[in-house]
DNA sequence: CCAATTTACTTGACGCTTGAAGTGAATGGG
DNA sequence: CCCATTCACTTCAAGCGTCAAGTAAATTGG
């Protein structure tokens, strides 16, 4: 990824718009090598280990990881219940992206939409009996994947700094973004 | 996602196929709190910084990340030239995937094909001037990016962690693999 | 109270990825 | 030497996601 000089023509004296022009320390132009490393490791985990995902719970369910999330995050209301534009939030999805899935689920029986009744432009999605018993089903399996793959593959500590870290990238990809979801639970109604 | 007790119906009854019965600590059906709050934050990344990634390469040269990385890639070579399997593998592409994008790529003048001297099955994909001239003009933009959303945004100790936190996933994930590009340039041939 | 704007969501066209064939070229017994 | 198999790659038909409209309800301001 020419992340260190190219093994080319004339690459170190590349033209390009200078940055900031006072930094601390200048940041060089192209990544050490340990930190090329640790960058293409990164990038090869946002290849494969949503690919794992899909994997495992289209195999045991029939479902991707983004359709299991949508009926997840609904299990764990207490009324299966969530409005769109919520859902959407917290499986980070477009608007969009989210209806057509809403829709797809619910021509299979897994989830049902119901107009909001405070606010007529919203939608409710409802998690179905089989919806649920779908995730039930497929939940426990779902876990020990994550557990193999991730959680338990690093000590508490690895988890713990992977856990910091991802906030710190997190913070600079969507500056306002809470990560935690802590007091989101009253959301906007 | 459920990686905690459903808020739900009778959760923690919820029937499955039990697992290896011998665990050391009989890894719990769940995840702990914290342990819970680690793993989505992973997933907000795998869903935040590609979209990110691609954004800005869109911007600034019209490009995706996939497109960049496999220019990327073969700009780093002295003869500019890789096969197309040694290319796929490199960018964590199916071959599918590699020889429609490198079809367009050289739709647009980027990159060529040529047919491999030494094995009448193979293609070699060949980096265009134009193409250079396109890595080596985005590449610092790029490389800008890529600090400031993630190794600048760790200190040195959390991203040498983070990298062997990676490793130890991506093993999970793929046990054949070895992650660290080292002596995989003369691949089979 | 009405017009303009904002909010919440849906739709449709388009592009990309995937997975299943399909094409040649190279190997490897028999 | 030849047939079967494997390998490297390409193509095609789905399916999914995105972006740009479009609809309808709520809000805001005059």
């Amino acid at each position: 990824m020419t992340y260190a000089p190219d093994a080319d023509s004339g690459s170190d004296s590349a033209p390009d718009a200078d940055p900031g022009a006072g930094q601390q320390e200048a940041a060089p132009q192209w990544l050490a090598e340990d930190q090329r490393t640790v960058w293409l490791g990164l990038v090869r985990l946002l290849a494969t280990l949503p690919a794992a995902l899909d994997a495992q719970l289209g195999r045991d369910a029939g479902l991707t990881f983004f359709e299991y999330s949508v009926m997840a995050f609904l299990s764990e209301r207490p009324e299966v219940t969530l409005r769109m534009s919520e859902l959407a939030r917290l499986t980070n999805a477009s608007q969009s992206r989210l209806s057509n899935v809403v829709k797809r689920l619910e021509q299979r029986g897994l989830v049902r939409r119901v107009p909001c009744p405070d606010d007529g432009r919203s939608t409710l999605a409802v998690l179905t009996e089989e919806g649920l018993r779908t995730v039930v089903e497929v939940a426990p399996r779902h876990v020990r994947t994550v557990r193999h793959l991730v959680v338990d593959a690093l000590t508490p500590e690895q988890l713990a700094e992977m856990g910091a870290a991802h906030e710190s990238i997190l913070r600079r990809l969507d500056p306002g973004a809470r990560t935690d979801p802590r007091r989101l639970d009253r959301p906007g109604t």
